[in-house]
DNA sequence: TCATTATATCAAAAAATTATTAAGAAGTCC
DNA sequence: GGACTTCTTAATAATTTTTTGATATAATGA
């Protein structure tokens, strides 16, 4: 697992944006296009992608999707400051942070550092009996581990690291099981159920994962 | 045994290090092209690698994996930074670590030191009733020694390595089958199997190496 | 209250993933 | 070359996860 995939595919930016994250001891891959970003991320991994959202095959949204479906990992993206339509906003929103071209590298610097803080500090989040280890993809109830299926542990890890947060159930659909799944939603309310019953004391009186009605699901 | 092999064709290059290397106090042998590079090793050993990836001969990658393949002895690669694809990401992000042209001699010492420090204290991990000791080879289970062959000690090693974390399948296929392979990743899966039958208490129902379901595999 | 709508539950089918087995290929060692 | 171990493959079995559809239960508002 490197520190940071770039994608970028210009060749001045990358190699001196390889440069500088090497000198600050930043393990780093790199894509010059959206193709072979995706396996490379998927052969190696990454704990940040760097993402330039104007590429020439794939386009970024794409690779931006993918990612985010898969781990959920931070995704820092860099864009051109004009035309910024719709679609831009949407994707930009959901990133961890961004930056405009030209950029300053020493912000971009403190950017990444800060990811990397905050994660760090969320890689584990622990409420109440219930610890969740993102990097391990454990669950553990009052130091006992639990097992959970992948769809499961995606669930619980959005619900949590939204804690307070009211969730419908189109956004955390379209998070779990991606945009264009073909599943119905009843499968969520189904995964929320199995949840339930690894988590809660009393299933059938939720304290943790609540419902709000005509909403979607709170974790309190 | 020496300390350092050197792998690099250029005359100026090469001497420069040897130098710098025997002043240090690190004993040195020379090859200028991969072949040598690959008898000497045979004939000589060496605790560590310093392989200029650009070669007349053989060129680097082979080597580089050949050895990997063999011993696992730690390698550094010299890399021009030019024409960065695929295939040398690959061999980077596999290496120890890896120091670009031109390189400050400084850097590279430093390096250097650094990696045979890092190895020598995981020279020999211990789990339980597991020991793995990395410089022989060798394995043993409530101080019971347990023949085991080489993709199953790779295995073994990486997943004791990263003692709690998910590993994916793919991660460990690359790591102990190579980027390249054509084996399928069922050969993996029945990797898995053998080492749970010499090393866990109870085949039937693994304590050591937890299958993640839809990731892969844990050691615990 | 009652009709309506939304969510919960259940169990079984379908899909996906991993485990097991055994046999043959490939490599190693005398 | 023969005996041996290791590695790979392919087929099948076993297991787990995911989805679906039917039905039950609960909340909401006229």
């Amino acid at each position: 697992m490197v520190d940071i995939l770039i994608v970028e595919d210009n060749e001045e930016i990358c190699s001196l944006l390889a440069d500088f994250l090497r000198a600050e001891n930043y393990t780093v891959s790199i894509a010059k296009s959206g193709e072979k970003a995706l396996s490379l991320y998927e052969k190696y991994g990454a704990r940040l992608v760097l993402l330039d959202i104007n590429l020439p095959d794939v386009d970024g949204f794409s690779v931006c999707e993918k990612l985010r479906k898969t781990d959920n990992v931070p995704i820092m993206i860099i864009t051109a400051r004009t035309n910024r339509d719709d679609k831009l906003n949407g994707i930009l929103l959901g990133a961890d942070d961004y930056i405009e071209k030209p950029f300053d590298i020493e912000i971009l610097l403190a950017k990444i550092k800060g990811i990397f803080k905050r994660r760090l500090a969320h890689e584990i989040i622990s409420d109440g009996d219930i610890t969740l280890n993102i990097s391990n993809e454990t669950v553990e109830k009052n130091g006992k581990f639990i097992s959970f299926s992948a769809k499961e542990f995606e669930l619980l890890k959005i619900l949590m690291q939204n804690k307070g947060q009211t969730l419908t159930k189109e956004f955390l659909f379209n998070r779990v099981w991606g945009i264009d799944s073909e599943s119905e939603m009843q499968t969520l309310t189904v995964h929320i159920k199995y949840l339930r019953e690894k988590i809660e004391n009393d299933p059938k009186d939720p304290q943790k994962i609540v419902t709000v009605w005509g909403k979607g699901y709170r974790w309190t």
